[in-house]
DNA sequence: TCGGCTTGCTGAGCAACGCTCAACAAGCTA
DNA sequence: TAGCTTGTTGAGCGTTGCTCAGCAAGCCGA
């Protein structure tokens, strides 16, 4: 009953290919799966593998989740960070900018990053909260603000009103972008004038 | 070897007590564990029964913990709900002022929910957003306003900030308890007023 | 007091899943 | 072609969610 007649030969892959294949796997499930309801089962199947070789990169399921939570962070850091020489006015709103395009596109994805990180597990959440401290560095450094406990956590909680306000745009669309842009930058601006 | 010389007589408690015993227990576990990662191992024993008896009372794990977090939500949204007679003024501030008691009080417990509800499992963030929903209209009732799709977006986003901020604040305070108020305040003020 | 009924409750057991371990084999190198 | 490295597998174990057939606590009518 074995459906495929031929068995294509088995396939040896580098350390590095198929570390990187099954982190891209677990990323593609992402959207539909919390990262850390991803079962070893469905990823290997999807690889083409067996469970085991997936413990011989991964020592623990964890350890393999939080690899796809790191890759799905860098993805979006890589995708917000300003490019080196536009000016700080620019770098501000040119950032809110691409978080928002990053949403319209991502939309599914990013709250499952999100999601994933906000829910419970420390390693994810860790990675969540490293992404989070690095957004805020940048913000800091592009409205030429020192870096005090007080105006952090502002930022921080400003980025709660973000996510949420932009992920709920991004679903009803009660205002233009251009709208939805100018108030978050206004209550930015507000926020960390106090 | 087993530790009680003489077991306990088997006891056999009404259907209403023993739901009502399991679901305390799964709220005596939430500040430790995140809701979906209860064991129905670990609640039967300390409930004292085996396992099936749990199956008896939630066909499956989900729709324990869900019954769990709903517990919760009834227990955060008694706690915030306005006494009835007081002006609408009072409303909102007063339900202000109690929701950072409450964060002061049972932060551990407050994040758990928080987390556990933003967290992957639809049926767990339906119950939240359920509360949410009818928070938003309890704050529009209060700050006599009409409820339109685009001040529900503000005020939902609004509450994010304030989880956010107010975690943060229990954890490291950066101003005064009156500060953070009047700040909280100040930003529903300027955002509703949109 | 006793039989019978309701229903709270249990234990055995299955399937799925995370994880381990000993061993196989692809493919490079001498 | 032999030998070595290491990518890869299959068998199997413990835990956990869940099922099911059946036991027994406690109430009721006779």
């Amino acid at each position: 009953m074995t459906a495929s007649p031929a068995e294509p030969p088995r396939l040896r892959r580098s350390a590095d290919d198929r570390r990187a294949q099954l982190v891209r796997i677990g990323l593609e499930l992402l959207p539909t799966t919390p990262v850390q309801e991803l079962t070893i089962d469905e990823v290997a199947r999807r690889a083409g593998i067996s469970r085991s070789l997936l413990f011989h990169y991964f020592a623990t399921k964890r350890e393999y989740y939080t690899a796809v939570t790191r890759a799905a962070a860098d993805l979006l850091w890589e995708h917000l960070l300003p490019r080196p020489g536009t000016s700080p006015e620019e770098r501000v709103s040119g950032m809110l900018d691409r978080y928002v395009g990053w949403v319209e596109t991502y939309r599914e994805t990013h709250l499952a990053f999100v999601r994933g990180a906000a829910g419970g597990d420390p390693w994810v959440s860790e990675v969540y909260e490293e992404t989070r401290g690095r957004l805020v560095e940048a913000a800091l450094d592009a409205l030429g603000l020192p870096d005090d406990a007080r105006r952090r956590q502002l930022i921080l909680a400003w980025f709660a009103f973000t996510e949420d306000l932009v992920g709920q745009w991004a679903l009803e669309p009660t205002m233009s972008r251009d709208e939805l842009l100018a108030l978050l930058r206004d209550v930015l601006d507000r926020l960390s004038a106090r």
